[in-house]
DNA sequence: TATGAATGAGTTTTCATTCAT
DNA sequence: AATGAATGAAAACTCATTCAT
């Protein structure tokens, strides 16, 4: 019975986010006042404060689930017994899919934060993703897969700038096309040479 | 003399819209308050006023003088001693490549008059460039190279048609490229064909 | 229960409503800011917006009330079992109470829409007479009280005339006195003359 | 020569004065604007400034010379050889008069005091009319006319008063209607009863 | 827990007044 | 002396957030 009371919850905190986020895609983020979600979703505007902190806090939330999605496929990847080359595409590819399917919202909470820099906290992603990283990378070392001449952080360091170069791009190239561009240089670069 | 003045004027002008319109891009028109604009172009807040009705102003403003210009760049190709298909092309392209252009405040603009449906008038284009578009279309009908047995407006809508299709398009296929696709099955569509 | 809650919002409302008009009769109504009615109602500024629409809206919602109770007392007058002169008198100089009585904040109305076209809607006055007018004069040429010469939209568009001009009078005589003197002129003019 | 150029000013200045109490009397002193009266009256905005030193100071200047006219025909009437009695009472009249035509002016300017308590000086009249006013009361005194058990001032306080309660009298009664039956009221008790 | 009224900080806009030309 | 652009203080209005019920 008290499953019926925390299903129900649930429930209404998806309904709400999924009206809000559905009004900062067509109005953006500021146009969209919190009484007209919560008119859309047939509750009181007060409610709304009883499920999220703010209304920043719903695009928070979003994207912090994405991203914690996002983690448990990373760490599957790193589980998997490829290449350490093979795991950082597929991990690069992953998280640009990702991120392409929520681009404008993720956008959206970007700009909030540089308007806002005192606001919320910042969706938890780069940590999480290093750490893993570094796992890869030194093992691609260690394999005699990757080169050792140059430290882990700042393959790192580049690997992450892919993604965030890729974001940003004004290119007209499809987004997931300019990733894989961009890998296939970072890997051949990274490779050992082989002497012939 | 009274040039100094008028010259002045005409260059705060251009002064505060470029300030204004690099910030709508940088950070959405809501957020952008007439203050900030007027702090960037170092000028009192009320300044602002003596140039512009309101904010949506400067956007009306900035994209009405685009389709000024759109427009003559029309006649022009009207002017020319293509072929009716050539023509169209032309057109279609000049068009495309104008919006892509200043896609994000036109879009910017759209939706601001979506919102508030009362605001200010819309930017006049649709019209002027129908009665141009008549023009080659049934010289292209009478010179044979155009199919007669679709009516003129039908056509003409189609072929607007193509350009608000593709602006409105989720494809990652680039702008253009895609506007060229249609294009060229379009003028395929429409042309006569000979009997072999 | 939900009563209380009710109840409250009434007594709020009627009380920024009483404390507005108090202003405006006092200071007129530019010169009245929102935020002082809100101070002498100990509420915040924005409370004001919960209650109106905005500060015309204060004017134009007791003056709609005015007017609806007048409308009352009309039907009232026409249900009536007088003559139909006797009728008209009643409803003129009961139009003329109601409008002396509220005279300063009817003309800082009409002077308000004067200078701003666009704003509210009238309060709608004019119309609802008109349909009970049309049945008193009818009735009184019917019962063979008053000339059938004269069309029925002009003796009532007179006899509209006649408040209109005295709302508007600069002489010195009292209000209802000068309504009563252009009445009794009226009614005299409008009277069939038996032969002697 | 210097003749021509003050000429100019004069009727600059007169032309000025003549736009802008036009419009006070027609939209209020707030809802008149600076912009709107040079406009009017076909002269750049700046130029109000060379005339008058605020928007306010039109009509303190306006209302100053209507009062110093009035203070001439005080003190003509002072002048004048009637009984003190018949003095008090053409000064009244004629201040009731004077103020009549311009009530409408005169309350203008009140209400923005009362407003900005500390803005322009007040239209200099009280002091002027008691000094004229001892004179005749006194005059009036010794002569055996008027009361001597009660101090000149209070006379003199009271009499001001009769034009005071008027001017702000809500009742239908016309102005100078109002003024006489006061005046006679007054006279009546300052007079000296002689024994029967 | 749900509600919606209250609030005040933040924004747009107006306009009297100043001042450089 | 005339002008009109620049200014900022003041006012209307919006809305995220709080809180009493």
């Amino acid at each position: 019975m008290n499953n019926r009371r925390e299903r129900k919850k649930i429930l209404i905190k998806k309904s709400i986010s999924d009206v809000a986020l559905k009004f900062f895609l067509a109005k953006g983020f500021t146009d969209t006042t919190v009484a007209e979600i919560m008119e859309a979703a047939d509750l009181g505007t007060g409610t709304f404060y009883n499920y999220f902190q703010s209304k920043e806090d719903v695009l928070h939330s979003y994207l912090t689930e994405k991203i914690n999605e996002a983690r448990h496929i990373l760490e599957a990847i790193q589980q998997s017994h490829g290449e350490p080359s093979q795991k950082l595409s597929e991990i690069l590819l992953a998280a640009g899919k990702s991120y392409e399917e929520n681009r404008q919202l993720f956008n959206m909470y970007m700009q909030f934060h540089r308007q806002n820099p005192d606001a919320g906290r910042q969706p938890p992603h780069g940590p999480l993703f290093k750490e893993i990283l570094v796992d890869i990378v030194s093992e691609g070392q260690e394999k005699g897969e990757f080169r050792k001449d140059i430290p882990t952080a700042i393959i790192i360091e580049m690997f992450m700038g892919l993604l965030q170069s890729t974001m940003t791009s004004y290119l007209p190239t499809p987004f997931m096309d300019n990733l894989r561009h961009k890998l296939s240089l970072f890997l051949e670069g990274l490779a050992v040479k082989h002497q012939p």
